[in-house]
DNA sequence: TTCGATGCAAATAGTTTGCATTCTA
DNA sequence: TAGAATGCAAACTATTTGCATCGAA
């Protein structure tokens, strides 16, 4: 998958005048290298293997610089930090709020939401920025049962 | 809409064996009076314009036994804090991501997303812990074309 | 050589926890 | 009166910001 797509990716930064620098070139390393989401802090750990001296704020500082240039895109995944990927990587995840099990889904399920969302609402659907929440096929039991959980949503 | 929902809930606590505190009274009415989603913060300060000693650790607290219970579901609005209301309350939110617009709609919306996903993946969606998160009417522009933006999602 | 990016430290927001005390059942 | 719930303070996690310095263009 990256025939070097941190290459182009570093170049078209610099088409776009921004600068390329050791922090943004390993940041967008990580996130090629690790091809699902990660978050800022496992981003930072990776990041500081090969550059220890690049700080965690920098990581922030670049994610919401590479967010608003749209090379990535975050998701908040249940209660943790938010999760961070390359955009184009386009994937939607079924998070289970009992276990936390994460199954990848493709983006096409939700397709037909996004359509009425855009018809009847004129909104047009972010399909990626939050996970979709619920329990998973082991967990599930009929809501309303008098099963009551401990576990965090 | 509050023909003593609290009273009733009371009652519901203490069948269940729960006790019945000044704090817990006093939220479950802060609950009931907001009608919509408050955060644990406004919650709060309604609380404790009543009962000034009620601590925002108890309040905290106070949710998680709720929420375990089922009495109240908590929401994630964007970027900021949770949100908070008795379960029942069935709404769903379109959070957009631009301007912060938050629009509720019929939780309809969601009902053959949810059919889906139970069908191809086995999967109980609760549809009320996250909101949709995209962009309103007024703030979308194609994705893609350009335009970038400088707010957070 | 200039101005944006960085490192560091400190601040912030939201939430959780340990412990002694209070109060419900 | 036993043990759950509370108040308080302090810790904790995730993230942001001010400021002096560094370095890409």
């Amino acid at each position: 998958m990256s025939s070097d797509r941190v290459g182009s990716l570093v170049a078209w930064l610099r088409d776009r005048g921004e600068r390329v620098t050791t922090a943004r070139r390993a940041l967008l390393t990580a996130l090629d290298q690790a091809g699902d989401h990660r978050s800022a802090d496992e981003l930072a750990e990776a990041v500081s293997r090969e550059h220890p001296e690049v700080h965690r704020a920098t990581i922030y500082r670049t994610l919401e610089t590479l967010r608003r240039l749209e090379v990535v895109e975050h998701t908040h995944l249940g209660h943790g930090p938010a999760v961070y990927h390359l955009a184009g990587e386009v994937h939607q995840h079924l998070v289970c709020e009992e276990c936390g099990a994460i199954q990848e889904v493709p983006a096409s399920v939700l397709g037909d939401l996004e359509a009425d969302l855009e018809r009847d609402f004129g909104f047009r659907l972010n399909s990626r920025h939050f996970a979709v929440v619920g329990r998973c096929r082991h967990c599930r039991h009929g809501p309303g049962d008098g099963i009551v959980e401990d576990r965090r949503g």
